[in-house]
DNA sequence: GTGAAAGCGCTAACAT
DNA sequence: ATGTTAGCGCTTTCAC
């Protein structure tokens, strides 16, 4: 057992507890073994090596458990570098979440955040590796990169913002990739995202059915998800032949404190509102402890309706209705989508069904 | 414009729109261009190249230029695995996220998938991309993988699960990482963490400051994190001078069904309760509404403490008091303890402050 | 069944 | 200021 010095001070992220791996082993970073060392160990060449650690069947079986013990012993790992170049094949996914470059937010959004961790566990299971990056809104050609440096067989778009020609552009250049989010018209590249015109149908409808007359629409449609999700609004509007308020309809970004203030004006406006659909839950459930602060509550004086049905909207309090999108079917159609791209397929965009989930901030009573 | 056919049929995750990128551009998906076209193109060595893209002043300006404007026009980038491995160089950070084998849940803690976020941000920072990856809790020595296939210069590794002994042995074997998670005794290797019994002792104390005799403690204890958590909890209790009690001390997984039977239990089981300090913020929500369900509103009949402090704790209703980590130091701490030990420094680990967030779900009226 | 040799795309002496 | 050469760690003909 290693004695080790127990640290006091505690200060913030201050040193407590100096330890040295290379010290406590008493080596220097010793050089990555490689399959030269292997061979020459084993009294082989390079290439027989190479042929036992891939399994070839050329290689004798005696030699072959050999080698594979002595790689095992030394924590030996083929580079998978040097195995790629040589190859020139490369199981890596690059996926890419653009940021806005005027807030400069972090990643934040549990919905994109789920996104990112159903991508990691489809890759996984299919044997690939994510590279995970952040580029700017304005320059998402940018996200090529990792494919055209090699590092990656193709990319994952999360968030198409509002350079749909920039991604065409990508696509007639022939690098494979799909992006999560709306389709679009003239478009050359594949989308896999839900079906936010329905979803927003969805959500309006229900509104309606609920006995709200005057609901207000909060998101910014010029991102194109939410667009649709504001279009399946007005169809519903229009189903239900009710005429459409543009004073109802509010262009508010995903952030907390614009969300507050988009509440605050639409009460001091004065503006006669019964139902609030948000185009996510997060903003939603800021929506709702606005409303709350300006002494509202929800359902009972506002009905609310949000989009995304993140883990918390269940435990929420009233529990949030929303649309849901299924998140897991998500990751493996995107991933299914690059990788027949990326086996010659030709670019197919996919959208997901997505489903209504009634809870109680929509229910009055 | 193009005109692309307009799709008709809906479903589950079939094609809607086929459009072809190779198609649209009428060519087969070209080779990758390389440094040898462009010296051919530009009429100079390969070696050329690779200086003028490396900005050698050893190169005439004129012809640096020419070569530059002629990988741009062709978007043309360096391979970046051929030149890792000639310079056996390596900017890329192994992020690892242990599953639980038995459950093999998703990823989807808000807290880790925020670090992820702000791991994400740092890194892109620093210029250094980033691999993301899942591994089975039970073999966390397999999260060094990155590191010895030579994709990674170094492996960060989110939340130490039980088995200290396999991480003890990966830093003997001299694999720069870090860890997020609670410092050990005999620890040889660096975790950054928060203060989780200077928490888990801030988040007790308060409930017992605002009148709370009777507290629970729920979390799964034997998760090193968690238990420091319930070791603060016990530190309060002793500084006030209070018995604990077997009973309210409850290990229960970070599984939404486990928390709400936990919550019947101990309803079920008579236990005397008015306040829970929950080991994270998703446990508290899901806390306070098993107890609406059960009829017990939150802060009246009981106080809840949370911990975390993730972006919708505030939203929440009532807001969730909580102790919160901080999130972007998290990240930039965990980077820069691992680069600085990739260039030599001993590993050490780091403490962050904590800090509790009183909200309204722990104080009465 | 095994070894020798060439080459994946790049960089860095060492020439010139 | 530019070209030639060798080699990063691996796989795979092609010989034996």
């Amino acid at each position: 057992m290693l004695k080790l010095p127990q640290p006091v001070t505690i200060s913030p992220i201050s040193p407590i507890s100096p330890t040295s791996a290379a010290a406590a082993a008493g080596e220097i970073p010793a050089a990555r073994v490689q399959m030269a060392d292997i061979a020459r160990l084993a009294g082989v060449s390079v290439s027989t090596v190479s042929r036992a650690l891939s399994d070839s069947p050329l290689v004798n079986a005696e030699t072959r458990q050999r080698i594979g013990d002595l790689a095992k012993s030394l924590h030996y790992t083929i580079n998978i570098g040097a195995q790629n170049l040589r190859l020139k094949q490369n199981r890596t996914v690059s996926v890419v979440v653009p940021y806005d470059p005027k807030t400069r937010q972090h990643l934040s959004d549990p919905f994109f955040l789920s996104l990112i961790g159903s991508l990691a566990d489809t890759l996984t299971e299919r044997g690939y590796e994510m590279l995970l990056s952040r580029v700017d809104a304005d320059r998402l050609d940018l996200a090529a990169n990792g494919f055209h440096t090699g590092r990656a067989t193709g990319v994952v778009l999360i968030g198409q913002w509002h350079q749909h020609d920039q991604l065409n552009a990508m696509a007639v250049r022939g690098v494979p990739f799909v992006v999560w989010g709306a389709q679009m018209p003239h478009q050359v590249y594949a989308t896999v995202g839900g079906d936010n015109v329905g979803g927003g149908r969805l959500a309006t409808r229900h509104l309606l059915a609920q006995g709200a007359t005057k609901v207000v629409f909060m998101g910014d449609p010029d991102l194109p998800e939410i667009g649709q999700r504001r279009q399946g609004y007005r169809l519903a509007h229009e189903e239900a032949g009710i005429a459409l308020q543009p004073q109802r309809q509010r262009q508010v970004p995903f952030v907390a404190e614009a969300i507050e203030v988009a509440v605050q004006q639409l009460l001091a406006e004065g503006v006669d509102f019964d139902a609030v659909f948000a185009a996510s839950d997060l903003m939603a459930m800021t929506v709702i402890s606005s409303l709350r602060k300006a002494g509202r509550s929800v359902p009972e004086d506002c009905l609310v309706v949000g989009y995304d049905d993140i883990a918390l909207a269940a435990q929420s309090h009233p529990p949030l209705s929303t649309v849901s999108q299924p998140i897991d079917v998500a990751g493996r159609a995107l991933i299914d989508e690059l990788l027949s791209q990326v086996s010659g397929a030709r670019a197919t965009s996919h959208q997901l069904p997505t489903e209504l989930v009634p809870r109680q901030s929509s229910q009055r009573g």
